[in-house]
This record gives structure tokens, C-alpha cells and sequence, in this order.
RNA sequence: GUGGUUGUAGCUCAGCUGGUUAGAGCGCUGGAUUGUGGUUCCAGAGGUCGCCGGUUCGAACCCGGUCUUCCACCCCA
């Protein structure tokens, strides 16, 4: 009995168009992280669950995926944990598989094996699917692919200061102007706790300050409250909920605020050194802004934080995010080692760019030229001229059967084919070939033994 | 994981308080047009009403479960 085809929820099936458009942004981040000098590598789909279980939290580790063992996996449990249906206990035992969660971890696990045939720094890029067992909403997905890029080996703030340049090299030739690349510092969040007196409160202190946007000051200083933030303490962070002005004056008050923690003020130091070169080499399209309620990531972010808006007027969150981890592979071993790296949104990304008409017309265009097949010898005749084509990189094809021209012209039509080739009786005796073009309706005709002439005005 | 929401033709959606044979637009196929698509006209095909069960003389409609969609939270890309 046949069944209804469905697809795994929170996945999705990509047609030519989609494919054609997706690589279309893929390509341009390519070409620029090779530019910058990354190298490309690739890890596997699935790890061995211990290298992935533990590193996102408790969280992370509902919404990976595990593997079932094969074989007959349920003899190897002891009844005691059968009996006891803990699912964790009971997960251990019959999965050692899991699949990719980011692929940050998986690249940590991969400098620490390959550590020896490395040279430091690696900069390195990825773009590869990973999987979430998460609920799906819009532009929330169960598969998805990230899009990395990341240096290890080197603490220098000019990484910090090419991932800039590079946001602003990929969305200019995407044609995605006036891109808004958001700046923090973890040093200056763990000194503004240190200074207002709520050092252990850290992480709740930013999770809410990172939600000012969204839920506005009443609304964090009301979960402040509730995380047993107190009110003294808010009331010496109240300055930055409403902290404005230019790049420099923000970092003036942010100096002055931070000027008793030795932490803070490294953090200023940092960004103002970012800012200030960012200043001097200049951006194409892009704008750098300093953000102190910017908290992404935080559990593993060590210094700089990015985050890029899509352009003003665009309903869409952050299509790109990253910052600086200082102990990248100490969870393998592998101690000191920093990085810092950034990620690109594709889907975000995508989304964007079809809402602003950004992607290039030809890109649908899979078909140059199609010849119509009028019968056995003038399909010959036809397949000639396609073969000529194809030789010269053009994008053609011969329709496989003689059906009505109705139809084979109606299929150019919806293949949005610009170029329709016809070669039936009274061509082949003259030996030309007429080409209609489908955008205006004219046709010419050229000889068959010179298309050429045809192929130069393409 | 919590709360809510959605599902009817290939697509977008109508379908009254439960009542005969479930409709439209677009698309598709054929014809008007035997060498001309995108505009027009005519005709036709296409439906387990997400799935399973229940209530009822009778269910697309009511009830339960399940899957799916989308939304908010959590978290995140």
C-alpha cells in the first residue's frame, strides 16, 4: 500500500531554485574567507557522545541528538536500569553516538587531534549541517547549516579587527548595505557586575540585560529584581540601559564607570583598540557600533562579542554572531590555546536578501538556450548546434521528443529559458537555425555553419 | 520541556447550529490554433476532508489521542 511521503519535522527539502540561491551566498562567503587565508575542513556528521555531551549545558544536552546503537541493544541493560526508566542512565547505555550540535566543539576536538601537524595560527572555515533536537518556529529549524569561520592560536585583537572587515567584505558583495556590526566585551559585562557588587549574579545579570531591546528597561530591571539583583545594584547599572551616543563617547563613560575593576577596563581597552583601528582602515558598507547589552554565548565567550543586525527597516533578528573564547580545547587537554571566530546566518541571511530583492536574476536561469525537436533529423541536426554550445560553456538542451511545439515552446516558458532555438524542415535544407528570443518575441535567423555569430551575442 | 495554534484538490483558501453528490481561484491536461510560449475563450482530470478511535440515525464540522504547522516561553543559529 503506498504511503504518504512526509518529511521529519523541522526539516526541509531545498528545489533548484533555493539550491541555486543558497550557493549563490555560500560561494561569496567562500571566496572572502579564503581571501582572509582560511582553510576549509570538514568534520563528521556524527561524534561519539561523550566528546559532545556536557559542553552546551544542560540544555544542550536534552536537545542533542542521540544515535541508537545498533544490534540488539537492549540485551546489554541491567535490569535495574531498565526498571528504573531514567532516561539519562538508560541513554548511556544504549547510544555512544550523537549528531553534530555546532561546530565549534567538533573544531576543538579536531585542533587537539591534529595539534602536531597543525601550524598556529589556524584559521580554518566550515560550513556543514548541524542538528537540535529543539521545537521548530520560523527560521528555527532541526537541521540546519552553519557557517564558521575561527582562528586558534593567536590573542592578538587584529583577528578581532580582520572578522570585522570580513562581515563588512561578505554583505557588501551580497549587495546587503548598512549592515549593523554589534561590539561587546565579556571583560566589560564581568566589570560592570564586579562594580555595581553582584560579581556571582553575572550571567543573570546579562541574560537580562540582553533582552533591553525586547522587553525594554522596566522589563529588565523587573527580572533583575527577580534573580535577586539588588535594587543599590541596579540602580549603579541604570546608566547603561540608557547608554547612547557615538562609538567614542560610550567608551568615555564606560572608562570612567569601570575605572576601579581591572577587568572592566582591560575589556575598554580592547574595544577601544578595535574601534579605533576599525576607524582608521575604514568599512565599505557596514557600521560597527559598540552594544553593552550584547551577552550572546556568554558561557564561553572570554572577550570580544559580535553580533550583526540586519540592515535598519528589515524585520529580522541577528544574522550573524561570534566572539573570543580563551580556552578553546581545554575541555580536550589542550591548555592555552585561545580563538575567536564568527558565524553567518544562512537561513537568516537568505531570508533577508529574497525580502530585499538581492539576489541576481540570472540566478534562476538554468537553461540558456533550448532547441525545439521537430523529428528525428532535424533533432540531429539540433543536437549538433547543442553540443557546440555546451562546448562553449553555454547552458543548452534539445527538448528529448518531438512533442507540440505548444508544448516544448510552453516548457522554455515556464524553465524561463531567454533563448529558443528552431530547427525543423525548411532550416535544415537551407542549413540555418532561427532563434527566438523569448523575452521580446523576435526571431533571427543565422547559418548552421557559423553559430558562432549567435554564440558571441549571448 | 511548558502553554497555545493550524491541517479541506499540486498551491492559496471557502465550506452556516452536525443533514443529500465537499466548492472557488491559480496550476495541470486537452481543444479553439497541424511552425510559436507568456494575454483570451471552451472542456476535462484531480479529494482516505492529516491519521486513529469515540459520540450520533447521520461527522469536514462535536469529543479523545496522535502527527504536523505556526506562535509565545525556555534556549538558541
Amino acid at each position: 500500500m503506498a504511503q504518504k511521503p512526509s518529511i521529519a519535522k523541522g526539516t526541509r527539502d531545498f528545489s533548484p531554485s533555493e539550491v541555486n540561491k543558497r550557493n549563490y551566498i555560500f560561494d561569496i562567503v567562500k571566496k572572502h574567507f579564503k581571501t582572509y587565508g582560511f582553510q576549509p575542513i570538514e568534520t563528521p556528521s556524527f561524534e561519539n557522545s561523550e566528546t559532545l555531551m556536557g559542553k552546551y549545558g544542560d540544555e544542550g544536552d536534552r536537545l542533542i541528538f542521540k544515535i541508537l546503537n545498533s544490534g540488539d541493544y537492549l540485551r546489554k541493560v541491567d535490569d535495574k536500569t531498565y526498571e528504573s526508566k531514567d532516561a539519562t542512565a538508560m541513554t548511556a547505555k544504549i547510544s555512544e553516538k550523537a549528531l553534530r550540535y555546532d561546530l565549534t566543539v567538533p573544531f576543538a576536538r579536531y585542533v587537539v587531534m591534529h595539534q602536531n601537524e597543525i601550524d598556529f595560527p589556524f584559521k580554518r572555515y566550515q560550513i556543514q549541517p548541524v542538528w537540535r533536537a529543539d521545537r521548530p518556529q520560523k527560521g528555527r529549524f532541526r537541521e540546519f547549516f552553519q557557517c564558521d569561520a575561527d582562528v586558534v592560536g593567536s590573542d592578538s585583537l587584529l583577528q578581532e579587527v580582520e572578522f570585522v572587515q570580513l562581515y563588512d567584505a561578505v554583505f557588501t558583495e551580497l549587495g546587503l548595505q548598512g549592515v549593523n556590526i554589534k561590539l561587546n566585551n565579556r571583560k566589560i559585562l564581568a566589570g560592570i557586575a564586579e562594580v555595581i557588587g553582584e560579581r556571582d549574579k553575572l550571567i543573570d545579570f546579562t541574560v537580562a540585560l540582553d533582552k533591553l531591546d525586547k522587553i525594554g528597561i522596566d522589563g529588565i530591571t523587573k527580572e533583575m529584581r527577580e534573580k535577586g539583583i539588588s535594587e543599590k545594584a541596579i540602580e549603579a547599572a541604570a546608566p547603561l540601559f540608557s547608554l547612547s551616543g557615538s562609538n567614542l563617547e560610550q567608551l568615555a563613560v564606560l572608562k570612567d564607570l569601570l575605572k576601579d575593576s581591572e577587568e572592566g577596563s582591560k575589556g575598554v581597552s580592547e574595544l577601544t583598540f578595535i574601534i579605533e583601528t576599525i576607524a582608521s582602515l575604514g568599512l565599505q558598507t557596514a557600521k560597527l557600533t559598540i552594544d553593552v547589552t550584547l551577552a550572546r554565548g556568554l558561557n564561553y565567550y572570554t572577550g570580544a562579542i559580535f553580533e550583526v543586525g540586519a540592515p535598519e527597516g528589515v524585520q529580522m533578528g541577528s544574522i550573524g554572531g561570534g566572539g573570543r573564547y580563551d580556552d578553546l580545547t581545554g575541555i580536550f587537554g589542550m591548555k592555552n590555546v585561545s580563538g575567536v571566530g564568527i558565524s553567518f546566518g544562512l537561513d537568516r541571511i537568505y531570508l533577508v536578501l529574497e525580502e530585499l530583492n538581492l539576489f541576481p536574476e540570472a540566478i534562476d536561469q538554468s537553461l540558456e538556450v533550448l532547441c525545439v525537436n521537430f523529428g528525428e533529423k532535424e533533432g540531429l541536426a539540433a543536437l549538433k548546434l547543442v553540443s557546440r554550445l555546451r562546448k562553449m560553456g553555454v547552458k543548452s538542451d534539445l527538448y528529448p521528443s518531438a512533442a507540440k511545439m505548444q508544448k516544448q515552446m510552453k516548457y522554455a516558458n515556464n524553465r524561463n529559458v531567454p533563448y529558443v532555438v528552431l530547427i525543423g524542415e525548411e532550416e535544415l535544407e537551407n542549413n540555418t537555425f532561427v532563434v527566438k528570443n523569448m523575452l521580446i518575441g523576435d526571431q533571427k535567423t543565422y547559418s548552421l555553419n557559423s553559430p558562432e555569430e549567435f554564440i558571441n551575442e549571448l
